[in-house]
DNA sequence: TGATAAACGAGACGGTACGTCTGGTCTTCAC
DNA sequence: GTGAAGACCAGACGTACCGTCTCGTTTATCA
């Protein structure tokens, strides 16, 4: 059995890439000013946290922050983009992508890390309104799922694609639906029963997806 | 093998129960008008299809209904009640509740008809716009768990129920669970990934599900 | 020097005449109830005097006096005649004609009589509302004009042209400006400074209106 | 005789005094639009001559003007305000008041230059309606007593006190009482017999109130 | 060191929709 | 047929935010 690795799925705010003038240094004129930025991530998050994002509004977010309204719109395209920026800075989004040498093992060890982010009260605000933005705001919608959906199924894939080669999944069952099935039933947890998303789910899942094939194989 | 027998699952709108004033005779006044309630829904429906919740106004209602928006906030509490209410009265969301005798076929029969509404464009389009409305308004999120999503989930425990008697399901993983992950991947498929849930998704759930029971049945 | 003779102005409602269905005995159906007149009548007093003109409604009258709107419309083209009417049944409004024998004891007496009205707040309030009303009301401003301005306009010309036959105006002033004088100041004292019309000023109309003529004759 | 001097009197705008955002250039944030004001004032002045102030609203100001409601509210407390502000602006508001030596000749000049206005049609109709509303808001009535009436009055009150050290006002008539009159039967015609305010009537109020003293001075 | 350039806090701008309120009408049941 | 009840269409109210647009100021680069 090999030593863990981890291969951490890193979500870097695409509205603070180097090619910002926030870092470039070339160009002439005043620098982005890092101490606003971080005051208008900062007042997104308590915001939500405080009267969640119904209410949310750039106004708001410009008032709580001491930043004038266009230095928010000159970087973000819109609130739900600053409140994914803020997320992404300000919480532990990483994802560790274990290798244990078993799919029962490495999905665990996935969804172990996925379960404490979902079980921050806050964090878990936060996705539900993202995802709920991703669909009455098409732009956002297309950014969310690059950005961040298809991030985590990538890092999810990793896992698949290795217990697919060690022959431990059902072969009726394609990788896409197998990635599909752990996502959906996490993120209708979140969305849907709000129902605190416990460790004993990962035992279920495991069960449902990993045991398969090793009963089946036990027969042979 | 039975004959299959259906119980729909109603979705009476709650804001139109025989208790209210446009059915109730007994008290004085003018009675509510049901063309007034039509035309909203129809016009909701209209404007949904034509561009989108992210743009539905209780005023664009108002105006393409020909009703004043006092006879809306009178009857419904939010737009998405409205929308939520001309989904369950023009599209057809009866949902018949199969009993084949095997899980196997009761579970392709469930999602078969689940499928054909969500193949229907604007219908996957209302469902987005209200599970995502339903995490920006919580009062709203609340009728919406009550209203819509624990009917369906009480509809797939009826047939969940009776495999577990049958002995058609494996043991490690709870009714709750099997529901969770049925609803959590259609959902999942039409809020994240946004394809199309084909038919033979079904077969792959079918597998997951049921085919366990299946296998070690196989072994005795 | 004459017996004082008065001849009072009475105020009809024009809402009221003997040919209304109130008092029509003839015509079939229900009879109009006096009872909710007077609590439509009472209910306008209340308010008005409550929190003023401005806030005055229909619905607030219908809910106070426990009556359907459509009674009060049925009775009253707005709200400025209910008030009109609610003004001449509660308030008196009768204005004595005094003979006097000298106009100046004639103008003494019906500018006293006036004050006392004048005097109680809620009646001054009201009037300043039902003047405001016609002028923004052209149609009220004409009923107003003809069932209450010029009907005290007429009561004082009498007194002026018993004075004009004794020669004690001045021959340089029509009638019809003493009339526009005298009403002119007291509108005005009601209307702009809003001071409490006292007794003196009528000492000083009467000076410069009637002393004049005095003075003169006393000269010759 | 003296030469005739002229002390017009300026009627200010309330809202738009020198410490303005819109003039005061020491404040950061945008200045006021000069533009946006003026196209207000004569929006608000074509409504009220198109259909009466009873149908003003500022909804009907802000889309005749292409301005954003928020910028009426923003800068007058009601329309009456915005009205009294067209009215000042647009319209000519100063009185002079003239220094010719005797009451007779003052008045008849303050009370030409006054009746000039009161014959535009336009501008009577305004000024009703402004008197109206200031008996129907209380608020509007203090400012309308404070930057309109009064001024007026401080205006024809320097004539009455140059008449009074000449002697030439009655002894029993207090100069308070002479400006009331004057105005009195003024605002009187205006609002309740609606009849033009001629020539005529300032030698009857001059007749009135001026020849008085002179009779009594030639009897000396 | 000064010119140029960009970002900043501030806040006014034209808009749009909100949810409420009132007007005046219409419909229903009870008397 | 009146009267209370109350739903109806209509439309203005005053507010809240939107996203944009000046402002005067601050901070940088470059000549």
């Amino acid at each position: 059995m090999s030593v863990p690795h981890f291969e951490p799925v890193r979500l870097v705010s695409k509205w603070t890439l180097p090619s910002d003038p926030m870092t470039d240094q070339s160009r002439p004129g005043r620098k982005r000013s890092e101490q606003s930025r971080l005051a208008i991530l900062a007042a997104t998050l308590d915001l939500v946290a405080e009267a969640g994002y119904g209410t949310l509004t750039v106004e708001g977010i410009a008032a709580r922050s001491g930043v004038g309204k266009q230095t928010i719109y000159r970087w973000w395209p819109s609130k739900a983009d600053v409140l994914l920026d803020a997320l992404a800075t300000k919480a532990d989004l990483f994802v560790p992508i274990p290798d244990e040498g078993t799919f029962r093992a490495d999905l665990a060890g996935f969804l172990g890390s996925t379960f404490e982010l979902g079980e921050k009260a806050q964090v878990a605000d936060t996705l539900r309104a993202l995802m709920a933005q991703a669909q009455i705001d098409p732009d956002f919608g297309k950014r969310f799922r690059e950005d961040f959906l298809n991030r985590r199924r990538e890092a999810l894939g990793t896992i698949v694609e290795r217990a697919r080669e060690r022959d431990e999944l059902p072969a009726e069952v394609s990788s896409r639906t197998v990635i599909d099935v752990v996502f959906g039933t996490l993120w209708y947890r979140l969305l849907a029963t709000r129902e605190p998303i416990g460790r004993d789910l990962a035992g279920e899942l495991v069960a449902l997806l990993a045991d398969h094939g090793a009963s089946t194989a036990e027969i042979r």
